[in-house]
DNA sequence: ATACATGAGAATGTATACATCTCGGGAGGG
DNA sequence: CCCTCCCGAGATGTATACATTCTCATGTAT
């Protein structure tokens, strides 16, 4: 089992070829044959259908109006809209979650999953930015998991699988060390507030902090715009 | 070619198949066998699969753990929540639309389309309830058209084609003529002032009234729902 | 009685041959 | 020269045989 993940070729086709898209190996608008991505990932066109048409549903490829697939292709302002989406979505779970009431204990594991992104930052000369990323992804997982609506919940996953939407996409802009510190203050703040919000009932608050809560992910997109010099690997897939 | 439309087997399996499930001939958790249905259908195994897939990418079938699909099940506080995400991605698409400015065409296009609702009840005693649905439906896409964020419109998009959560879904209480006069005036009264809303660039008044909107589809719902006499059409997919 | 092994049957997974469709290039006529 | 039609290469669509995996009922040992 050498290569890649997933016991059926389906599978590791599907983790194959969304690597490769994520990656920006099959940039926006390519066309996907079955036979040659067969023979390249040396399995059947069978398996590969199966691997597009799940690729599909995920968001990561349109079927062309004539048959077969094309990878889809995100423009600069589809990842602002995306983002603005994302904090759209997460503030109607929240303000949700608010209306409908949240258990104590609930309460109590969103707040230690707040406290565990501080530890990131114990040693401020070496901040631990991979760390960072699964807590800050984990505190938000948590505010989808508590949402009573399934159909919310579900809608936001879906938003949140596009890797530039994601809560932890651009975590911080590299050089500025200042402002990188400004900036997590300002989201622990934010991550603070909104707790208070869902426990008192708060619906209103609870879903304005989400959305402004995702303008800190648009502005360090923009800062990471400026800084023409590293390439963010969840842009990859942008084209245009 | 009598049965059905489409001119693959695929394709006319897709659409027996959503017919089947939004009928409620095959009611939520139900397990689909390829085999079976291949049988049923008259085709082979693989345009089921296909057909299953495309399914699943609107939403009405999931994909089981071990392999296979189940018809996705809705609860009746699923469709109370996807009239209020319905909402809330209207009321988003609204405020984009108003923020970004609107031409003067588009306005004047979906005026047009306003007045054209209300010509359904010119003749007073026999308002013409197919065309409302078919031109409130209109209007609604037109909405939807003019959102200049493709991210945001492909999936309001995806909300609305939940048959429950279309805007044109619960269009009136059947019984009440009086109470269905008084529903029209203020959804028109809505419609108009969503427009003046873009056309004002009032990002904000858009939003909050295409969310007051959609709470006429939930207070529709909520008289059906009382009124356990009539099953409506578009609740055959919903259990428990 | 419970837990686990086991095997038969039925389901999905896979490969592949063949059918059909699509789209572009080239020949022929206007 | 341009337009149209036709053809064929190469793509997807389909059927089907075979492989693999899953499920669950059954039986056995502890």
């Amino acid at each position: 089992m050498a290569e890649s993940r997933g016991n059926t070729n389906a599978k590791r086709a599907t983790y194959e070829l969304r690597q490769r898209i994520i990656k920006g190996a099959l940039p926006g608008g390519t066309r996907l044959f079955e036979v040659a991505l067969a023979e390249e990932l040396d399995v059947s066109r069978t398996p590969v259908r199966e691997a597009m048409s799940r690729l599909a549903e995920e968001g990561l490829l349109e079927r062309a109006p004539s048959g077969g697939f094309v990878v889809r292709s995100f423009s600069h302002s589809d990842v602002v809209d995306a983002i603005e989406l994302r904090g759209v979505l997460e503030g109607t779970a929240l303000r949700l979650t608010a209306e409908a009431g949240v258990s104590d204990k609930d309460i109590a594991q969103t707040k230690e999953l707040v406290d565990r992104i501080d530890g990131c930052f114990a040693d401020p000369t070496a901040p631990n930015l991979d760390l960072y990323s699964e807590s800050n992804a984990d505190f938000h997982d948590k505010l989808s998991t508590i949402c009573p609506s399934s159909i919310v919940r579900s809608e936001l996953e879906r938003v949140k699988s596009l890797p530039f939407a994601s809560p932890s996409a651009f975590v911080f802009r590299q050089r500025d060390r200042e402002g990188m510190i400004q900036s997590l203050v300002l989201a622990q703040a934010q991550h603070r507030a909104m707790i208070e919000a869902i426990a008192g009932r708060e619906g209103t608050r609870a879903e304005a902090l989400a959305r402004e809560h995702a303008r800190i992910a648009r502005k360090n997109l923009e800062a990471k715009a400026l800084d023409a010099n590293v390439a963010h690997p969840a842009m990859a897939l942008v084209v245009e």
